[in-house]
DNA sequence: ACATTATTTCGTTTATTACCGAAACTTCCA
DNA sequence: TGGAAGTTTCGGTAATAAACGAAATAATGT
């Protein structure tokens, strides 16, 4: 830890609390600034080393980092061991976690949604508000999930212009679509 | 708890397991539930004997809730104990949770880059690689930081108009911004 | 095939967070 | 101003999650 450069300690200590706030654990979030900043690709042992931490605590983190699409396994050659590299544009990276949130954190809640929905076969009276209120949370993340995979489908340049373009973009739409 | 329509008690346990992954606690995910699938706004004591919690924690738990915006604190006449309500419509709701996230995670980690970035008084040429990855973050979180606050400044009408023409809009858009 | 080196799995320990219940504190009305 | 009703704070305990290290498994080259 102390062979890096000062500034990469400290975001990768920092990174590492971000991380625990986030859901993620503190290992998986300073593995990920420390590939993200690191020029090189490193492989397992040299984390351990660098961050002194456990072996098979890197391991799991690896695994982790790479479901999330965002810690990549490459070869260098002449090496046999496995080197991990952070995906660097910070743009795609974000998009990676974005997909991935979806999927862990909005796809199950539809579904649970609609299995609380579906299950009153016999719907009684005492649940008509809450089958409307359900149904209305159904409504809102069913299109969410709709936005979001169209957002999916399209390149990060485009999103990266859109996004620049700020407020004058929605404006525009918030006035077209009536 | 088993006063609860089946539905209502299905939604309510299973949305505070949700709200463990989505690392807020259970106490406060079914409060959540509870309110939002409420028709009546309710009381402290009504919520602790539904869910069958500690009043402490209840008490938490709604300042917590009422910190995310999504609670509101009302007075029924005649009655001189505080009642809770949940914020019925979805989208606002969202909406709400989205402003909040964005303060509690994405406004401290821009800090902290800046944070690390300004540290370095003397930049030596071995943290130049790192200063950049940095300067890339950094960027990106700006640009994201002012796109949702226009967004925040739209109406949630708009926005669901925005969303509900999906790629549409999109793609006019990105091919539009050049 | 075997020795060597890399990686993962598993049970245990440690750290963190949630939750309870009692006590302290506040507010409102008689 | 006292006391009843309501709310919050706090210390301790229970539940959950993270991290370790040893042991098992898999892969590589000779």
């Amino acid at each position: 830890m102390n062979t890096l450069p000062a500034v990469a300690q400290k975001f990768i200590l920092h990174w590492g609390e971000m991380g625990v706030r986030w859901g993620i654990n503190r290992t998986m979030a300073q593995i990920h600034a420390l590939l993200f900043l690191s020029e090189e690709p490193m492989n397992a042992e040299k984390i351990c080393d660098t961050l002194d931490l456990a072996r098979s605590n890197v391991s799991v983190a690896l695994k982790d980092l790479q479901g999330w699409g965002i810690v990549k396994l490459v070869h260098l050659s002449g090496d046999r061991r496995d080197h991990f590299e952070s995906m660097k544009d910070v743009f795609e990276m974000f998009r990676a976690i974005a997909i991935e949130r979806k999927r862990r954190e909005v796809d199950p809640t539809l579904r649970l949604i609609n299995d609380c929905l579906d299950d009153s076969g016999k719907p009684k009276a005492s649940d008509a508000y809450v089958r409307e209120r359900l149904e209305a949370m159904k409504e809102f993340f069913e299109l969410a999930i709709n936005f979001t995979s169209q957002v999916e489908r399209m390149s990060t340049p485009s999103l990266v212009r859109v996004a620049k373009m700020g407020d004058k973009a929605l404006k525009l739409l918030g006035l077209m679509g009536g």
